[in-house]
DNA sequence: TAAGATAGTGGGTAATAGTGGGGAATTTTC
DNA sequence: GAAAATTCCCCACTATTACCCACTATCTTA
């Protein structure tokens, strides 16, 4: 059962092939709307992972990207940082993505990696980094994730 | 005799068997209003148990999940957390919905589990888990209680 | 209280999903 | 223009999942 279109959530532990192929998770194919055509787009994330957007998603941080001169230069660094390494991917018949070689290395991705849907993209780690990061932010802000908790879930 | 959809009370011993399913309560799976399309949405909760959400409870949480912006590294590890471990479940025909092995392993779920309604979600504990946070809960806080009755009347 | 209906539990099997690798087509390089 | 390298598509194997059937216990009703 799929929820809303183009939203992810849960985690899988998939494998990254010697060709640079990972699997995407069937649930999350199928919750892509037609008009994705398959395709996905690759990029950096702001974390040490590979962010994987559904085409349309991508799209709509593309029409954001020419609104530049009106937001911060925090919004605008961001957002170049992501969109310069963007690619776009359509997956084969096995349901299977090509992640380029920079982006491996960016994420530090090795034959297990963790892929997780964090509701309008996915994230592709390598899963001991994943549990470095989570680490670190948890101790950081504590207080915050609280309040965010008391908010948000119900 | 069902009261408000989607609306859950009442506590149920069931098991959960080999193959990671547990039996939804009928009265439970009465209770679902069609909008739900017999799907729940199986998540860690605060507790050590697991919170099962029917569909479009749990939308709600989604959609403010989708607020959050990526810019920020706390939102980006809170949205992560909260989204990694939810995934949607249709039960079969028998009324079952499948638990993840990493679910079952946080709320340390053996065969036996205790179904608590919870108002708008459904909690599935270990009982013995449970019967320790509740033995713990009313040490700490005794006073908390006559906090809540200035907030709630019943 | 007996009989039918409903609810919960267990397990087998067909279908689907994930992984690895071969070979044709295309692009790159010398 | 030919050889090498890369990419893409397809096939095959294995593991997992989801669906279905059957049995037992409990509840309901006559």
């Amino acid at each position: 059962m799929t929820l809303s279109p183009n939203t992810f959530t849960g985690e899988y532990s998939y494998s990254l092939d010697s060709k640079g192929r990972v699997n995407i998770p069937a649930r999350y194919r199928q919750a892509l709307s037609n008009d994705n055509k398959n395709t996905f787009i690759t990029t950096r994330g702001q974390d040490a992972c590979v962010w994987v957007y559904p085409m349309i998603e991508w799209k709509k941080i593309e029409t954001e990207l020419r609104k530049l001169s009106s937001v911060s230069g925090t919004h605008r660094t961001f957002i170049r940082q992501i969109s310069r390494s963007a690619s776009p991917s359509t997956y084969d018949k096995q349901g299977r993505i090509k992640i380029n070689p920079s982006l491996i290395s960016y994420a530090g991705l090795e034959k297990d990696v963790l892929i997780v849907g964090v509701v309008n993209k996915i994230e592709i780690w390598n899963p001991e980094i994943e549990a470095e990061v989570y680490k670190k932010n948890m101790e950081l802000d504590p207080n915050e994730f609280n309040e965010l908790s008391t908010k948000i879930v119900i």
